[in-house]
DNA sequence: GATGAAAGGTTATAGAGTAACATAGCCGGA
DNA sequence: TCCGGCTATGTTACTCTATAACCTTTCATC
């Protein structure tokens, strides 16, 4: 585990991969789109752990587990359709995917990323998008969509643990 | 000009541009670092317009202007130390830098991008800087750059202009 | 003019993403 | 059950973005 520090410490990250992967079936169903096995498997390579992961890492995953040649096309359409459903974000920064723990909430991209760890840390803040409505409203513009990426030190990289409650709980 | 739509119409761009360039002569000089001909070239070209460039448009203008081929390493490193020096930004969206207004100033990276006539609009905002540190902190998260990109339309494109003066008077 | 550091040139390659077309699986209807 | 059409995946080739490594030039200073 030392090489994988979470802002949420201590946390088991069973239950963030398994109820993800959960809230992806009953979601799809709820929508009729098809959650295939390809889909699936690559959701769950993203869930892995809470760092974004590329999509050439993907595909090199995707190969060592189905054991033949994945090429980039196939885990691009992947990817495709889960950012359609909102299963996944990218982070932009990093030319990389994370999995999105509220898919069923429309919400916007906001993330503090760590340097040093690599954690992807996704933050639920609507005031601060409808702030950002407001001005860009003032200037005239109309907002399709946010992405706000934050790079820094995340709270177990800075020392900086402990000052508030984890976040997974 | 029809193809170039930007937020400020009316403007005088080579006000925009000259001011670029003697600010970022004057920084310079002050820090004493080199701004050679390549890299004020690559400000200069950068500032045609308000619209982000991408690296190899860049390369293209760069070879016509100078009759001449020019390689990627060229045009990144006088990308870099642009960026360096805070005369330009990335937008990671895009793929693409544009001058930055004010490299005097400390600042982070806050824009409003047209996914219609592609200009890229620099927000002025302080506070919403402080309140994104603020909201990191709360997480224990030590904030090294802000990158915020939003996109949508822009004042001329969503026919919403005239709502408030220009920016650049 | 020698010299060392910084800047730029050159070649090759890595990394990220897409176009275009072929094949396979699935579902509904005759 | 077979057919037809649609969706998903496989395959090949390519474009776009960025960097590594090494060499040459330029420039400031001695």
């Amino acid at each position: 585990m030392e090489h994988t520090p979470i802002a949420c410490s201590h946390h088991d990250h069973n239950h963030c991969i398994s109820d993800a992967l959960e809230a992806a079936r009953q979601l799809c169903l709820g929508r009729g789109v098809r959650l295939t096995d390809l889909r699936l498997q690559v959701l769950e390579l993203i869930w892995q752990n809470h760092k974004p992961l590329g999509a050439y890492t993907l595909m090199e995953m995707l190969a060592k587990a189905n054991t033949r040649r994945v090429a980039p096309p196939t885990v691009y359409r992947a990817l495709d359709f889960l950012l359609e459903q909102g299963l996944i974000h990218r982070i932009n920064v990093l030319n990389a995917f994370i999995g999105c723990p509220s898919p069923t909430k429309k919400h916007q991209s906001h993330f503090l990323i760590c340097r040093a760890c690599g954690i992807a840390i996704e933050l639920d803040q609507p005031e601060l998008s409808q702030q950002i409505i407001g001005i860009a409203q003032e200037a005239g513009f109309q907002v399709q969509s946010q992405s706000l990426e934050v790079s820094g030190l995340c709270a177990n990289c800075s020392g900086n643990s402990g000052h508030i409650g984890h976040q997974h709980e």
